[in-house]
DNA sequence: TATTGGCACTGGGCTCTGATGAGTGCTAAT
DNA sequence: ATTAGCACTCATCAGAGCCCAGTGCCAATA
């Protein structure tokens, strides 16, 4: 084993004591800890050059050593390949989720499981809908000059629009409407509907068009120009032990999750299901989660991206148990929302 | 002023204080904040007396005082009215929660709101299955023995459901379907519904029985058996401050929030549009909540309740102000979720 | 009879102190 | 390159002592 070997050791050490204490490592408990067989002494000299490099830092003179952002990007980026769960705890996973009744409940399943499994934060995305195809269109009235457009994509989600008409509707005019929509952007994803909105007034009848261009409008809002991404969140209790000792801290990382945006870029970042990605620390965008980890995944059938899930957790967390987790359920909810 | 009264303006300043300032309150300190025309010891012998009926305690002995659960509760029932909003107020929220583009945006308009006014948790439920109506039900093929059914109430709500039916089903059954219930079912409240549905095998052609049996069973699952209420949570980071020294109760109140059941039960427990409740500490069922006081207030459209929403917060907490952000943020999320 | 001034007493919280010990860096020997 | 040894650093803990907000009680007062 070359010097540069021993000291990566040292590393792998040092992060799995501190996740499993909360306190700095010193030299002398990590070599009677961990069968090293060197000396603390050495070990010393170690931790000296992994701190000029900047992988760990001590809190103070005369403590022992905690590792620093770049400290757990190296330990992770080396967890070549994350360890798969257990034929036993998959099986109960996918027995649990496919119970789900409908989208909503699969998700919500997921997330609890997630956060359950983790001991941390989970967050789940809807499938997203410029990742959809519109399965079906709806029309309906709800007074002379108000309709409500319901859109169902093929992930199984559900939107709702209520669109004010210039004119009075009658029920000829929503027949018509109905098989327009239905034959121009059914069965199409959303970049495709987006062109076939735009033909939509030439196609319809010139008596029709002051309301099919509202209805259109709507949609192409509802759709294209802005899609409402949605999350559900679960286990933001199992964050207050961790923070337990930074009051500030907590209130920055359950504002960041409440605001959502943060999260929801990093969703949108996502571009494979299936493929880790983790955020460490500083990485965040979000000052308020710069002591925090987010371990994330897409989510989809195949090749096909629908969403994404994730972990949030103290950078200090158990990574590769909170890497396996989030993959095999982002792997089990790809396939139990895709079959619908 | 009697003695009586005296003791209950004490009461009312020692809320007051310990609201305001976190700290066990003295008589020294309370007779120079309130202008109470008595000495320390007259409030020294009132406190005493209090003690002894138990609306207040001392924390330790040579410590001020802080009010009871008791004590609170006092308070709430003797706050005859709650005073109304300034028209400012009322016309602003009414502004930002009228913006909201479907039902989904609405209700996450006014948990923020609700969040944001009073520095709280805020919870909103979405409009009862139990107590709408069925606007429409569309049925749709999604493979050659699943149907997606897709209900819509006249709050705007959608339940999606998938049906996995015994026979193959072809677009004629499922337009027989479709007419079928909408003749059953639409337009009719869920009580109704539950009888409709009943009958509905009755009234099929005999060769669509099984599948309309099928049908049936998840409607009758969805709408009446199991309806799933749901609810939408903001402003977790607002108590992380209240219970910053208590990272125990933190928790607790937390994991009450992710579970829901005690919110749901809450919720369930509301009968009429706009009316206050208020459940203080130990009065809440879940030991979790045992120092959290959580004011609720249903949502409707006139008489109507649709759903119910609260604030959930510690019982140190300004209940004037609450109760009347609560109330007016009700009755205009009732109003525009009513309204279409 | 209700209120008030006076007084002794209580006990939590703050600061200061010294002891403890884990952990370090450096140096010289292996 | 590794190691044993050593002097040094500093967070943490327990104990001591003081402070003082606040109390209960009693006798005096209106």
């Amino acid at each position: 084993m070359s010097a540069d070997d021993r000291r990566f050791a040292v590393l792998r050490a040092i992060v799995a004591d501190y996740v499993a204490t909360k306190e700095p490592v010193g030299s002398k408990t990590l070599v009677d800890r961990h069968s090293l067989s060197v000396s603390s002494a050495t070990i010393r000299n170690d931790m000296a050059v992994l701190e000029q490099e900047g992988y760990i830092v001590q809190p103070h003179t005369s403590a022992g050593r905690i590792p620093t952002d770049k400290g757990y990007r190296l330990f992770v980026d080396r967890l070549s390949q994350v360890k798969p769960l257990s034929s036993g705890e998959r099986r109960a996973i996918e027995q649990f989720l496919s119970e789900g009744v409908d989208l909503e409940d699969v998700l919500r399943r997921s997330v609890r499981l997630l956060a359950q499994l983790t001991r941390q934060v989970a967050v789940v995305q809807y499938p997203v809908l410029s990742r959809s195809m519109v399965r079906h269109i709806e029309v309906l009235s709800i007074g002379d000059r108000r309709l409500m457009l319901v859109v169902i994509t093929d992930a199984g989600r559900v939107e709702q629009r209520v669109v004010e008409t210039p004119v009075d509707v009658d029920n000829d005019l929503i027949g018509r409407l109905r098989s327009l929509l239905g034959e121009s952007i059914a069965g199409r994803s959303s970049g495709v509907a987006a062109i076939a909105l735009a033909d939509l007034t030439d196609a319809a009848a010139p008596a029709d068009k002051e309301v099919v261009t509202a209805v259109a409008a709507v949609l192409r809002d509802a759709l294209i120009d802005h899609p409402e991404e949605r999350l559900m969140l679960s286990g933001t209790g199992n964050i207050s032990g961790a923070w337990a000792d930074q009051p500030a801290t907590l209130r920055g990382v359950l504002d960041a999750l409440d605001e959502q945006v943060t999260l929801l870029k990093l969703m949108a970042a996502l571009d494979e299901p299936d493929v880790l990605h983790v955020s460490i620390g500083e990485e965040n965008a979000d000052v308020n989660l710069a002591s925090s980890t987010l371990v994330s995944a897409g989510y989809g059938a195949g090749e096909v991206l629908m969403g994404g899930l994730a972990v949030v957790g103290p950078t200090r967390m158990d990574y590769p148990g909170t890497m396996a987790t989030v993959r095999a359920v982002a792997k089990y909810v790809g396939e139990i929302v895709g079959r619908r």
